[in-house]
DNA sequence: AATCAAACGAACAAAAACGTTCAAAAAAGG
DNA sequence: CCTTTTTTGAACGTTTTTGTTCGTTTGATT
């Protein structure tokens, strides 16, 4: 057995049950505790493991903060259904713009399990943590201030980087979706950097809101609606528009959860 | 059995066994045990492999970034203590930049606990889960293109906002720290950001690397040693620079855990 | 606090692995 | 068929690793 093995041995032994023991691993290996020592003293200056009288273990290691997911257990069976079918009007090779609010963020999730190869552009930090361990989906982030509230950026640092990319289409969540006051939302920046993404967006923009949304005013106005290309939202918001002549303006697309 | 032939079935079985044994191979192979170290030194040299006595590794990440939470749980007690000076040189009102890594996020937390009023520019994700629930801090962060592995944003677009912002610190973690080829890291794109930082930053630059960092050279360059200003490092940092003549060049600081 | 066994580290010696040099064997090319 | 190049192997000195012995330190028990 070669020195790298038998220390890989320990450390995956370590890692296990989070401590070793100088002669039991002597004994198991068939080496002398001499050795055991030395090999110790090697993975402790390598950082993996802590000595100990008799023994070693394994460096605590404090693990980062994966408590991102079910934040918005408001309407999420509707949010769920409407970011599929806003995923499925994508295709292979898009590039689109995503702005944060917890419906665009069901809108990630659904395109990544379509699992096809798309470039987001985003200023939603969540989006970063779906998509760690997907390797089709790539993301570029604006950069900006970072507001803790909507766990989002934005600002005039933001428009830097939107003012360089120009993608084929945009998925926009709103907090109002007003025929009369357009697209609107409660935080001035988030409401200029929406606006930037959007007109710098070639093909469909595409809104994405929940019944509760429609007929709803904000505080700042993002765009008008015929900026818009595509809404798409719940069965209870196709009723609210039912009987209105919104889709003169706006093609509308329901998500039947 | 062609030598390429010989080669390829060392470097398969290396590929299953995550490592090999020259004597074995000889035996095996019927070959002097000569003519596989020279087989594993051309299959070294070629990036394959990694010698160790006795036979060979998987070259482990050399060229490739390392895992981002495998290094976050190394050497935890000495980056703390790290972050903790490193926190500590700051001042109410800084403007700071802080590049991505486990170091440098332990930064950020010690900024954290010392509750003062202070601006982070960075380009870690993580920074601002850790800010979310704290009012003092502020974070401008730099966009860019997203690399899962060490969870963090680089690339052109990056410099797009670090253009805008000058610093009057900076707090930078590295991966090499080496008197002859200066500070690098294994990714071009955060060298080439980490640059940027440095050169917007019109004060202090600091260095933050543990001891095992210290005399390893990576693979790209951010910057010559005399650019920076303070090194802050462990205790077994500090005896490896203890006989050197670094001091002339850079202040070093010894955090103590 | 005193005591004792286990664990530790230093020093030395043996064994295994290594690299270098040189020469033989095999392969390639004319 | 002969020359050139590449590959391979043997010998030998060097380095690395491992094990034994010994005295010292550590932690636990009485």
């Amino acid at each position: 057995m070669l020195p790298v093995e038998r220390q890989r041995y320990i450390q995956d032994l370590a890692m296990k049950n989070k401590s070793v023991s100088v002669s039991d691993l002597a004994s198991e290996l068939d080496v002398s505790e001499l050795t055991i020592r030395r090999d110790l003293d090697g993975l402790c200056s390598k950082g993996v493991l802590e000595r100990t009288h008799g023994g070693a273990t394994l460096r605590r290691n404090l693990n980062v903060e994966p408590d991102y997911l079910q934040k918005a257990s408001e309407w999420s069976k509707e949010k769920q259904a409407i970011g599929r079918l806003a995923a499925s009007l994508l295709e292979e090779g898009d590039t689109v713009y995503l702005n944060s609010g917890s419906t665009t963020l069901e809108v990630i999730k659904a395109i990544l399990e379509r699992n096809i190869d798309i470039t987001i552009v985003t200023n939603n930090i969540d989006a970063m943590w779906l998509c760690k361990s997907n390797r089709n989906v790539k993301i570029i982030f604006v950069g900006g201030y970072y507001r803790p509230k909507s766990h989002s950026v934005s600002g005039k640092l933001a428009f830097s980087v939107i003012d360089q990319v120009f993608a084929n289409k945009a998925i926009i969540g709103v907090d109002g979706f007003s025929p009369i006051a357009g697209l609107t939302t409660p935080v001035l920046e988030e409401a200029d950097t929406t606006r930037a993404m959007i007109d710098h967006t070639i093909g469909s923009k595409i809104i994405v809101a929940t019944g509760n949304k429609i007929g709803v005013v904000s505080n700042f106005k993002t765009a008008p609606i015929d900026r818009a290309d595509i809404l798409v939202t719940d069965e209870n918001g196709g009723n609210l528009l039912k009987n209105t002549d919104i889709s003169k303006q706006i093609n509308v697309l329901i998500a039947k959860s």
